[in-house]
DNA sequence: TCAGTAACGCACTAGTTAGTTACTTCTTGC
DNA sequence: GCAAGAAGTAACTAACTAGTGCGTTACTGA
């Protein structure tokens, strides 16, 4: 007698994986690397706690792998944004912009950066493919100062690097502190217009440190 | 017969929560609050797991104890700096500095804030007094840049909270994410030239943004 | 001086957790 | 059409982990 039945799912090591990897990145995100659960992944996923290992090897090595995803999406990202058809002002701006939105957007990525640096980077270690992506990151804005002081509008000597990092800096520590920033700071950091107010700030701050 | 033996401590309940504080911070600091143990807090403070229930009831109530005190240290910290005896440029300055400083000196400070948020600030709430402490260190600022518009050397109309948020960013940043950035852009974010760089580029950011 | 109380410690438990064993079921290249 | 390997599953384990029961030891105030 053949009553009604869950079809076993069609067999797909490649959808699998995604979906193994996509739960991790939730709940790694959510919780940290010791705070996640293999099971809880597993659950999410829709998959076996088996298949965690036979894909990833170990908890730390799905989180490895969640992590190498997680920053090659963002340098991709930053790649499609082609800032070198901009004017100089136009494209720091939009880079500006673009981080500030990106980390609003995946709020994940940035305790997943928290959580690879609380372990001290030891999960990130030699990925030849990041490091390739950085390098052309960097070389995009040295790219656009270089247009900005040849057309007189940034001031010269700028170090692309630690720009970046300021860049960064500004959007994402707003954003990952903004639970203890509103408890001490008595006001509410994700309303809508205290997010348009800190973008400005930002994009205010960057002006003034690069132009001539 | 009485043989060589460990004396039983004096006892010292005032003595027994410091070690175990300090031990708990240490260890939330360097693990996270899922991945620290209890055990581990309870030996590295030279005391018994049953005490740290004895006087803190549970190890979120324990975490909960450490960021308070964490809090409160950097906050009876800036308040030392007394910066309202120096002209406006010099005290800001000056807060750029101690900021830079305090994160370095204190490098716990940085990852128990970061497991705060990740845990999305609910172990902080209602503190008055953290809130109060806060309130003095925003109206500090706005004193300074007060004194700075009287004196025509800082431009009117700066958010006083927006100003702090970014001097704290463009030095937490930096510091809290050094590994991950260490591997990325290919240099040692913590060797001295690299730090003494980071600090010049930050009092060059703050500076540029608020003269008039 | 001694009873009451606070500090302290041992040994345990109930529940969890990463990782595994041993198996079945499906898919594919020949 | 079928062998072989890959995909998938359930049940298990050994180690761990937050929290506790219950007893002992040192202070303290009356």
């Amino acid at each position: 007698m053949r009553v009604v039945e869950e079809q076993p799912r069609a067999r797909d090591a490649n959808a699998t994986k995604a979906r193994i990897l996509a739960a991790a990145k939730s709940e790694f995100a959510r919780l940290g690397l010791a705070g996640a659960r293999v099971d809880e992944i597993a659950m999410q996923a829709s998959a076996n706690k088996r298949m965690i290992y036979h894909y990833f090897g170990s908890k730390e090595d799905l989180f490895r792998a969640v992590l190498v995803e997680a920053y090659l999406d963002i340098r991709n990202a930053e790649q499609e944004l082609e800032l070198d058809h901009l004017p100089p002002r136009e494209a720091l701006e939009r880079l500006v912009r673009f981080t500030w939105a990106y980390y609003l957007d995946n709020p994940e990525f940035i305790t997943l950066v928290n959580s690879a640096n609380l372990h001290r980077g030891k999960h990130l270690e030699k990925s030849e493919r990041l490091r390739t992506a950085s390098r052309r990151f960097v070389s995009m804005v040295q790219e656009i100062l270089d247009r900005g002081v040849a057309d007189d509008v940034f001031r010269p000597g700028i170090d692309p690097v630690q720009l970046n990092i300021t860049i960064a800096a500004i959007g994402y520590y707003y954003l990952t502190n903004r639970f203890t920033g509103t408890i001490l700071f008595e006001r509410d950091f994700m309303e809508s217009k205290a997010l348009e107010d800190r973008l400005a700030f930002n994009i205010d701050t960057v002006m003034r440190l690069v132009l001539a």
